[in-house]
DNA sequence: TTGAAAGCGCTAACAT
DNA sequence: ATGTTAGCGCTTTCAA
C-alpha cells in the first residue's frame, strides 16, 4: 500500500487538508507546520497521487503528441526526433509529461485523439503536421481543446501553428543557386497535401519567376519523404532532353536519395548538378559531398509549440502563429567555382 | 462538462453500476440490458474518464520509456526512433499509451522514475540502456515494479531483458571480414561502461582469437555515439605505422564518421579499408559506398520488450532474458573482390 | 440480474 | 491558521 495523504496528516497530527494546502503553498498556513509537514513527508516518501489529483482538478500535466500515421510521413526521422527532443525539454521543465499516441490510419488516427480527449487522458496537444481537411483539427477545434498544429492548417486560418516561413525558406534557398549562376533549377518534392510542400513549392517558383529563369512541370517531381523517393526521382528527371543542372530538394533524407542517385547516373555533385535541401539534419555534414540544406530550427520549433499549448491552457493570451526562423547553410553541394555551362 | 457514467445510468433508467458492470463486460448482465445501455453510450459520446477509474483500480493502462540522458546516447537517433515505433505498435495493439520521460542527467532521471513510480503515473517501465551501476535499475529493482531493460544488466543477473546477442552478432561480423580475407581489423567502439560496447568487443576479440590474428590496443578506439566520434577515430587511428585494413564499427552513426574520415584521407572502401557496423539503420543503403551492417532487429526489440512489460503486468511468467536474433546484411563496404595486400 | 452504498486519494468550500 | 465535509467518476462488495 501506497503511502498517501492520510498517513502523513497521521503522523503530523493535523487534517488532511492541512497536508494538502502544505503541497499546494497555500499562503494561510504557519511555517511550523508546514515544515513538520515536509518533513514527515520525505521520511514517509509520500508522492501525491497524480490520478486522485486529476480527478479532483480536471487537468492531468500531461501533453499528448499524435503522430501522423506511420512511414513515410513518420519518417522525417532525424527531423521528426530533433522536434520531439525540443518538446520534451519544454515540457520537462514545466513539470509536464509527454503521452505518444499512434494510430496507423487516419481513421485510428481520430479514434485515438478523441479517446485521450474524452477521457480526460491528456490537457493539451501536438500536432505534428497539417494535412488538406484534416478531421482531428476539426474535432479539436470543435471541442475547444487546446493544441498547437506544427505546420500549417490548409482549411483554419486561426489555428495556433507553429511553422516555418517555409515559402520565405524556400525562396532563399533557390535564390541561393541563382546566385550561383543555375539556369536550369529542379524540384524535388513531397506529399502536395502537406502545406509545407505547397509553400516550399511557392517559394521556388517565386525565385525563379524573379530571376525570369524558365519554370518546367517536367522539373518537378512529387513524391513522399522518403530516401527511395529521392533516389527513384533522379532516373526520371535526368532522363529528360535538357535535365536541370540544380536542384531543390523538399527534405535531406529525400536529398540522400538524390545523391545516391545521381552519383549512380555519374553525375558530380555540385559540377553536374547543384543541390540544396531542408531541414539540416546532423547527417547533412557526412555525405559526399556535404549537402547544402535550410536549417529550419527544428528543436525550436518543438520547444515553442509545447510553450505554446502550456500558455493556452494557462488561458495566457498567444499569438496565434509563430514563425521560427530559419538559416541556409551552405556546403559543397551547391557551391561552385565556375557557373555551370549554360 | 464531460458526460459520465450517471448521465448514461439516467438515460437508460438503471444504476450507475449496471453501466459500470456493461462496460467491464461482466458475464451476469442481460443482453437487453448491455444493449441498451452500449447505444446510450454511443447517443452520449460517452467515453469512460481514465482518472476515476485508475484511482480506484490502480492501474493506468501506461507504460513509461526512460530517455537515457540526451545527446550521446540518445543520439542512436534512427536506431531509437525504430525502437519507439515498435514499442508503439505494441503498446497500442494492447491499448496502453506510452508516456515519455526525460532526465538530463543521471540525477534527475533517478527523480522522474521515482515520481511516476510513487504517483502512480505508470504501470510498468521500459529502459532504453544499461549502464553499469545504474541507480534506476536498482530502485525499480527493489520497489518490484515491472520493468524490463533494453540491453543488459551489468550488475543483476535476473533483471527482465530484451537484448540481441552482442558477442554473437561481433563474432559474425567480424568474422565476415576474416572471411575476406582481412587480417589487420580494428574496432571502433562505444562508451565503455555500456553492457552492448563491452560485449561487442568481447566478440570481435573472440572472433580474431579463433583466426589466429593479432589483436592490437592501438586498434581499437573508444568513443560516443556520435558521428564525430568515427570522424574524429580515423585520424588517430589510420595514423598508425601498421594501420587496420578493416573496422568493426559499434553503430551506423559512428560508421558514417568513419567513411568521412576515410575518404577525406583518401583510403578507398573497401579496397583499402573495409567497414561493417551495426543496426542497420535505413541510411546504410545510401552511403558511397553502400554500408555493410549487423541488423539487429530494432523494431522488434521494442515490441519484444512491450510485450514483455504488459505480461509482467499481468503477472504472466515470462523468460527473464529475450535474444531477439541478429543477421548480418553485406554490402559493398566490406566486399573485397581481390584480398588485401599483407 | 440489478441497485445501493462505500470508498479510491485528493481538493475546496465552509466552518471555526 | 486549521478542521470538517462533500464530492470528483468510477468500481465493487453486499443486498435484494
Amino acid at each position: 500500500m501506497s503511502v498517501t495523504i492520510k498517513d502523513v496528516a497521521k503522523m503530523v497530527g493535523v487534517a488532511p487538508s492541512t497536508v494538502s494546502r502544505v503541497i499546494a503553498n497555500h499562503p494561510r498556513i504557519s511555517a511550523e507546520t508546514s515544515k513538520k509537514v515536509r518533513k514527515a513527508m520525505e521520511d514517509l516518501g509520500y508522492h501525491p497521487n497524480v490520478m486522485a489529483k486529476s480527478l479532483v482538478s480536471k487537468t492531468t500535466r500531461t501533453i499528448g503528441v499524435v503522430l501522423p500515421r506511420p512511414a513515410e510521413e513518420l519518417l522525417l526521422n532525424f527531423f521528426f526526433y530533433e522536434l520531439i527532443r525540443g518538446v520534451l525539454a519544454q515540457l520537462t521543465r514545466s513539470n509536464y509529461d509527454l503521452l505518444m499516441a499512434g494510430g496507423s490510419n487516419e481513421h485510428e488516427e481520430l479514434e485515438t485523439v478523441t479517446r485521450l480527449v474524452r477521457s480526460g487522458r491528456v490537457d493539451g496537444l501536438l500536432l505534428l503536421y497539417s494535412r488538406a481537411s484534416d478531421p482531428v483539427i476539426h474535432f479539436l477545434h470543435e471541442e475547444k481543446v487546446p493544441f498547437v498544429l506544427l505546420g500549417r492548417s490548409l482549411d483554419y486560418e486561426d489555428v495556433p501553428s507553429v511553422d516555418n516561413d517555409n515559402v520565405q525558406a524556400a525562396f532563399d534557398a533557390t535564390n541561393h543557386l541563382i546566385a550561383q549562376g543555375q539556369k536550369r533549377i529542379g524540384f524535388v518534392s513531397g506529399p502536395s497535401k502537406l502545406a509545407m510542400t505547397q509553400d516550399r513549392l511557392m517559394g521556388y517558383r517565386k525565385a525563379l519567376t524573379e530571376a525570369g529563369l524558365p519554370f518546367k512541370d517536367s522539373w518537378v517531381v512529387e513524391g513522399e519523404f522518403l530516401l527511395e523517393s529521392g533516389y527513384r526521382a533522379m532516373a526520371y528527371i535526368m532522363s529528360q532532353p535538357e535535365p536541370p543542372t540544380a536542384l531543390v530538394v523538399i527534405d535531406d533524407v529525400v536529398a540522400f536519395g538524390v545523391l545516391k542517385g545521381l552519383t549512380e547516373l555519374n553525375y558530380r555533385i555540385p559540377q553536374d548538378v547543384a543541390i540544396v535541401s531542408f531541414n539540416n539534419i546532423a547527417l547533412t555534414e557526412l555525405t559526399m559531398p556535404p549537402l547544402s540544406s535550410v536549417d529550419v530550427g527544428t528543436y525550436q520549433l518543438g520547444y515553442t509549440a509545447s510553450q505554446m499549448v502550456l500558455r493556452m491552457i494557462q488561458q495566457v493570451e498567444i499569438t496565434a502563429r509563430q514563425i521560427i526562423p530559419h538559416r541556409l547553410v551552405v556546403r559543397e553541394s551547391s557551391l561552385l567555382t565556375v557557373p555551370p555551362h549554360a
